[in-house]
DNA sequence: TTAAAATGGTTTGTATTGCAAATTATTAGT
DNA sequence: ACTAATAATTTGCAATACAAACCATTTTAA
């Protein structure tokens, strides 16, 4: 798009994507807002649904270990979704400390009819651009995961200087 | 990396790409909960030091909308970054009605030491990734926000199924 | 077999973000 | 002078999120 005659400087182009990362996430967060007011149901608990709907049942921490959250947070999470009716605490016959999340048809429905809830803009957006565009999306987003992941989620956290 | 034979189908990269946003998302929020603890600092609140360190300084209203937060969120944010001898509300002299948000000697240090301070790690990461990488990353992300901006942040919010 | 350790889920406590709606002080407009 | 409009705030509410303490139920080990 723009002629190469100077190319941008790295630092610029690392400032530009910090930007457009906080740009995308704050953009999640509000997509996320409008949907639990349309909806009911935040972030979080569609993500969960989604994740049960794809993995099957599953037992509370290890869905709070999908989702990185520790497994006090998905109590919560789970408690709404029930008094929902999106989602059933099941006792697991053979250990019965387990539970056994499991979806209600309610929530399959809903699912059904919205492959990916948490980021339905995103999604329809992406299903427009053509294929080649979307792998390079793809691409780069990996790289970012890698470069993240590489550091550690659990972040020793360094703050040095540049 | 892989062959192309049979290419991945659009629908899966899609997919993938949901997926790694999902993640960069949450290790981002892993990050900041990781600078949280060691430095006594949320990532709302770094990213406000930040915001005013690069503008100067702001009125209260104003760093609220560079952030896409709601001034009465904004206030308990400031609040906080007050009591933590990071920020000063000045009074406007020429309009008694505004704040002029101002950095203390102490976050100036801070923002010196961590130009980045949100998402130091990536920030390190992508340092390390040679030019022509950061640069396909940039156009990736350009084209996220594109996709999401032009969807509209205010999000008409739909539901259709495909 | 029985006592100790580990595991899965929960409760309690606390903090932060986040918005909406109502409130106050100040400024601008008529 | 009286009425908007504006900037910041307060109040009220809900969800996310983690840590630490706490049951119930296995599993392990003595």
């Amino acid at each position: 798009m723009s002629a190469i005659n100077r190319p941008v400087p790295k630092r610029q182009l690392i400032h530009e994507c910090m930007q457009d990362l906080r740009r995308i996430v704050k953009a999640l967060e509000n997509y996320s807002r409008s949907v639990e007011r349309n909806f009911g149901l935040t972030g979080p608990q569609l993500w969960a649904l989604w994740e049960l709907g794809h993995t099957g049942p599953q037992t509370l921490k290890a869905l709070a270990a999908r989702m990185h959250l520790d497994p006090s947070t998905m109590v919560g999470v789970v408690d709404r979704l029930e008094s929902k009716g999106m989602m059933v605490r099941n006792q697991d016959p053979t250990d019965r400390r387990r539970l056994s999340l499991t979806l209600t048809a309610k929530a399959e429905a809903l699912l059904h009819s919205a492959p990916h809830p948490a980021q339905g803009h995103l999604l329809a957006g992406l299903q427009r651009l053509d294929r080649s565009r979307v792998a390079l999306l793809n691409e780069a987003l990996h790289t970012i995961v890698r470069v993240l992941g590489a550091e550690g989620l659990e972040a020793p956290f360094f703050f040095s200087g540049k």
